[in-house]
Parts: C-alpha cells; sequence; structure tokens
DNA sequence: CGTATTATTGACTCCATTCAAAGATAGTGG
DNA sequence: CCACTATCTTTGAATGGAGTCAATAATACG
C-alpha cells in the first residue's frame, strides 16, 4: 500500500522531525518503515496507560496532552506535545504505555513501529543517535520542569508561555500569536495551580501589559518581561 | 591495559547494571569497550553541567545527586542515584550534560564511552533496547516526581522514603534501614520543601510509628501506613 | 434560544515558608 | 582528650501565597 506510506523526504516536517541529519539513502531507508499518517479528533485517546508500546509517533498536525492518572482518579497533564514533536517514549522501557496521549484538537501523526526498531538500529545507526538524542532532550524538559514546580505561580505560568512560544517558533509558527487548545482547568492543572490561580494570573499578565488574552487566544505582547520573571531558570 | 577493565560478567551487579537479558555473546562485546572503574570522594564531581558528553555510566558502588543550577545560583536536587543504577543520559541529546552529577560519598564506577556507543548500535542491538529501557525508566520517574510535585509535602517524604526503599531493596541491600547521604536541607531542595519541613515531619513520621530516625538513619518501622500516606499516586 | 461548560472575581482559610533562636553533631587542632 | 568551630538539626511563632468555596458572567454547543 504505497499510497498509503508517508514519505519522509516529501515531508515538510522533514528538518523538524526524526530524519534530521540524516543521509538520503538513511531517510529512504526509514520511509519504508514508517507507517501511514493517521488523522483522530479531540478527546480521542492516541494510546492509553498500559497499552502495548507500537512504536514512536510523531506529530504532523494538532496537538495532544500526556496524561498520568492516579489511584483517585486524578488526571495529571505531565506534557504538551505540538505539531514536529515525538511522543511515545514512555513504552520505551517497559513495552507498556505509563501514561495517556489524548488529542487536543484534529490531529495527524506518523508512526514509527517497535517492531521495526532493531532492524533500523542496525541499518541505521544514527537514526538511534537521533532518537536518543530526542529523547534526551525530553529529559531536559522534565528537568525543567521539575525545577520549576518549586516556583511561585508566576514564573510557572510564564515559563509555560514562553516555552510554547519557542516550541511553535522552532516549528515554523508564529511566536507571538497562538490559540491555546486547553482550558484553564488544564493549564492548572499542567503547572499544578488551582484553575482561579490561572485565570488571576492571566488577568495580571495583561493588565501589566505583557500579554494579550481573549479567550484561548494568547498574544504576546512583552516577551522580554515576561522573560524577566524567570531569571531565576535562566 | 587489561588489569584496567571491568569484566562485565564478572560484576556483581550484572543483572542490575546494563547487561541485563543479553546474551553471553554480547556481555562479552560490552565488556570490551567499557572502561575502568574509577573511584571518587564525596563532593567531587563526576561531570559538571556543560561538559562534552563522555559516556553513559554505571554505580558500582556509593551514591550521587544529580544537579541543576538557576541563573540564581540555586542547587536543584533533581535525583539521587544509588548503586547499580546508570547516569549521563542528561548529556545523550546535546552531546553537552544538562546538568551536574556529584558523589554523595567515596564511589565507584563504570563507564559505557560515548565514542563506542554507535558501534555498540551495530553489534549489539539487545544494548540499544536495554538502554532506551533504561532512558524510559528514567522518564516514568520523571513523570512520577512531576505527578508528586503537585502533592502535599507529607506525601512527598513519604514517597521519598518508599522510593529509596525499593531502590535498595532491587539491588540487594536492605530496604527497610538505611543512611541517607543527604542533609535535611537537601531533601528539602529535592523535594521543593524548606529544610524545616523536612524536619518536622521526619520528627512526626517517627512520633506516628512509621520510621525511626536517628540522624541520617533511618528505620522504616510501617511501611504499610507509610504507603496509606500516598494512595493519590497508587 | 436555552443549556452546559468554562472563565472571572471576591472573601476566607490553611499549609508551608520564613524568621529566629537554641541544641546537637562532626571535625580539627592544641 | 577536650575545647572550639562550623555545620546541621530541631522547635516555635508569625506571615503569606495559593487553594477552596461560592456566586456571577461569558462562551460554546446542540
Amino acid at each position: 500500500m504505497s499510497h498509503n506510506q508517508v514519505i519522509c523526504s516529501n515531508c515538510g516536517l522533514d528538518n523538524i522531525c526524526l530524519p534530521r541529519g540524516l543521509s538520503q539513502a538513511e531517510i529512504d531507508n526509514i520511509s519504508k518503515v514508517v507507517k501511514a499518517k493517521k488523522t483522530i479528533q479531540r478527546g480521542d485517546f492516541i494510546y492509553r496507560e498500559g497499552d502495548n508500546f507500537k512504536g514512536i509517533l510523531a506529530i504532523k498536525s494538532g496537538s495532544a496532552k500526556l496524561i498520568a492518572n492516579d489511584s483517585h482518579g486524578n488526571e495529571h497533564i505531565l506534557n504538551i506535545l505540538l505539531p514536529g514533536e515525538l511522543l511515545g517514549f514512555d513504552g520505551l522501557s517497559t513495552e507498556k504505555h505509563g501514561c495517556a496521549a489524548i488529542a487536543l484538537e484534529t490531529m495527524t501523526f506518523c508512526i514509527l513501529p517497535a517492531d521495526s526498531m532493531d532492524q533500523l538500529f542496525q541499518n541505521v545507526p544514527s537514526l538511534t543517535r537521533e532518537l536518543f538524542r530526542h529523547s534526551g532532550e525530553k529529559m531536559l524538559e522534565d528537568k525543567n520542569q521539575l525545577v520549576l514546580s518549586k516556583r511561585p505561580a508566576e514564573e510557572r505560568l510564564a515559563y509555560f508561555l514562553i516555552s510554547l512560544s519557542e516550541r511553535l517558533k522552532r516549528r515554523g509558527f508564529s511566536s507571538s500569536e497562538f490559540k491555546l487548545s486547553l482550558t484553564r482547568q488544564e493549564i492548572g492543572n499542567h503547572l499544578g495551580l488551582a484553575l482561579e490561580t490561572v485565570s488571576r494570573l492571566l488577568k495580571k499578565f495583561q493588565d501589566d501589559g505583557l500579554i494579550m488574552v481573549q479567550n484561548r487566544f494568547i498574544q504576546i505582547k512583552d516577551i522580554m518581561s515576561l522573560r524577566a520573571l524567570l531569571q531565576p531558570l535562566d
């Protein structure tokens, strides 16, 4: 079913997705095993906690959230994933996913199937490095989140906005204007804040001229001052 | 310098360190590139933030802490590493270490050198899986820490003690009695609590009959009740 | 258009921090 | 071996940041 395949070398995301820094031959090698682009809707599960690991996924469009559930049924939003970013690493170690991934809006993605990974490791060693690189990047992000979790509410929200802005920029989207596909509740959950606190702080940031908020649309007006709020994180 | 080499197949840690689940031939293959065991003292840096990535390290004895520094010079203890555990993953993505590692006491470790990794990926594909497994495990730990960072102080400390106990057990040490090579300050830093809060809670746990504290020696008396404190995490 | 979900805003409360001071422990050198 | 110092720990009291509760307003949705 060749019409069903994604050709990495023709993909608009090729510079930000997996094949970065690989040779043409290597990309072709990957193209052979990368599975068809799939489309799913807002609220759909990409995978659930406990699901068998099927492979690493690359988001082509839309966004997703990573969810861990505790035994009281509380959701914890671990991360937001944007176009061009990879997910699925939480299943790499145990063959079972350690958390769930849910679409925040209509989204499409590719799959690097688990069962072809060993073979790829041998044929495309630089892909292995690339995967480790991504995996390491995720850990650095986790590190930042962890450091951040000890900081006051204002800094957490400021960092969240800056981080989104930067990641969107890196992917070629506007860094100063974007729609958050998250409720105040979800933002608060992700940052460990009450939804009321998120609401109050967004208002404060707006009053201070740092951003403009209209519902879920955010416009960053003064990135410098926003950054200044989180000196401590550098 | 063969006398300088660690033979993985003769290593007491072989079941908990890298070679888990590998064939004899594969272990031999690794043995060839794993570098000499090194010994360092309390307070010594294993690597610093910004250092070039030299490889993945396996702790043979002693313990270490992973430190991130923010621009105000505050240390953030990201993690504690115990014997048999691997470190260095924070340098895997960028070739530069994203945080520092410091010995908490006299310790010894082996090195899987970075420059032999590509070669190993090709010759020992299952090692690659094994490394990904470890790397994924670290992410799951980070996930737990992240979920935990939103919980009240009591739960954080309880989880910290339980987690240490379990990890020590897995490595063949006593799970009910151990010495914490960390000050109250450091525990607090790691958990995002004031050192006074740590002190008060340890006292409270002792008063409640959950543990015995004597300086940095901890004895777990009632693991069940301790666990009960963190129902929410499961 | 009406209903459900999401967001804002205010008042009150509480957990953990900060400040402060005294007590314990470890390490050092005379 | 003891005194002396530096570091670490305990404990109390006061403060404050963010959570909770509650009521209203705005927005999305069928």
